[in-house]
DNA sequence: CGAGTAGTTGACGATTGTCAAGATGGGTGG
DNA sequence: CCACCCATCTTGACAATCGTCAACTACTCG
């Protein structure tokens, strides 16, 4: 119509059917027919580009979303206007479900790269929700699974040291690529140092240490955002913090 | 029947429609008729004593739990056999919802003085849900809430210092001793030094030094467990790091 | 090509953990 | 009812980790 060689954005319209990330995502546990009944709430959108927001804190909350492709980090802000990251999410991962209660967003979320997203309804999937019992199941279950979510949390900042923070951050996201079918030794980190340091209650300098350090010893090798695990064994021990020198253990002591 | 004076448990049995916490608790947004089939699936259990377990990592899950009276911290054993503790637990709230991905319990939960506790199949529940959309809908906002309060643990464990983390804590417990009808500034910890330390993901030691200097400044009045806010303004401003030398802010910095 | 952002490295200090010793109180058994 | 004991809590001294400040480098993006 309009150009030439132009390929209308409805054309590579994806469906949840033939969606790679539906084991994933919602659509797990559904039987085929109400994978179509759910697609046909789900509303696919425009490439986000880096640094655009999906929605900020405050907002009224409609929908959850979906990562598609890309990457997102969801933060809040702090009285004194600084950012807060509370967590980096892959492809179908689902955002906003914090929203539900109050029904307008208690944080923000920014796009890291480009990136793709799913917006679905929720007041639409909450009526579909009730007409399909599977899916409630799931629903309750992805709930259940983010709050569960919250022990890692709580472990990571309450107990563990710079160095097995760092740890289990990246095995967190080598697990989380290698189950979306990427190298889990290999990868680009698409969130800056500073949302790293973050995010895990850390100075950017000591990440910036820690990662030269984790390199010297041969553990992984890091190239500005590329980085290799060179050792996933070694790094997993470090992240549960059973290598040597037993470290300091934060208000570990339990009776 | 078999002695003198002794009350039946099965006469002090309260059912929802007049229980005082049905605001805070399930029934809330439900209507009266919807309560009573709410209240048909609940099971009252006996009391708990100090260090019963309501339910230990790795067993099944059946059931959620609502603590009715006393209080419940709820823990997750570390790799090294220390525990982290996830929260404490007061009357009204609802505990065991991050067993409902994995269908076995993720952590455990300990009674820190007499309590009592209701019962909710969750089986049961789940189908009720399905009949009734509003409860459906309220268990979904259950589980949300849930999930943001993971937002106020971040800001906490990974930005605050110390003095913060423990205004904070006292200031969580005072909002929430006040919303059912108890004292904001005079009331019992029922969790030891050692509890709140490793809750908050800092060493005995630490906390019992902030008590002594809360203390001397005026801030609050402590004696063993009896803990009585002198100044709840200054201690919320405490609580937010408004309060003068502006504290350390680890990896505070937003981009 | 220039400017600004992101990242690195070093020196230093503050906060908080660790170790050790002592105080306090509640519970139990004689 | 008292005395003892053990767990909890407190306090002090010291050390370690990690944050802060500052300078410098290296990209990225107009």
């Amino acid at each position: 119509m309009t150009g030439r060689n132009v390929i209308p954005l409805e054309a590579i319209k994806i469906a949840c059917q033939n969606c790679s990330l539906s084991a994933l995502c919602l659509p797990m546990a559904l039987t085929p027919e109400d994978v179509i009944r759910l697609d046909s709430i789900i509303k696919r959108n425009r490439p986000l580009h880096r640094g655009d927001h999906l929605y900020s804190e405050g907002e009224p909350f409609e929908k959850l979303r979906v990562v598609t492709t890309g990457s997102v980090k969801t933060y809040s802000t702090c009285d004194d206007g600084s950012e807060r990251i509370l967590g980096f999410h892959l492809p179908g991962e689902l955002i906003g479900l914090d929203a539900i209660e109050s029904n307008h967003h208690r944080c923000s979320a920014k796009a890291l790269e480009t990136t793709l997203v799913c917006d679905i309804p929720f007041d639409q999937l909450e009526k579909l929700s009730h007409q399909i019992p599977s899916l409630q199941h799931q629903l309750y279950r992805l709930l259940s699974r983010e709050i569960g979510h919250e022990t890692e949390i709580l472990m990571l900042l309450g107990k563990k040291g710079a160095d097995e923070r760092l740890a289990t951050f990246l095995i967190s996201l080598s697990e989380r690529f290698k189950s979306r079918g990427f190298s889990a030794t290999d990868f680009f980190l698409s969130m800056s140092r500073y949302d790293i340091g973050n995010y895990l209650g850390l100075a950017v300098e000591t990440i910036s240490r820690i990662f030269t350090r984790f390199q010297e010893v041969g553990l992984i090798q890091v190239e500005r955002k590329h980085v290799q695990l060179l050792n996933l064994a070694l790094l997993k021990e470090m992240a549960d913090g059973n290598h040597h020198k037993s470290r300091s253990h934060r208000g570990c002591q339990s009776k």
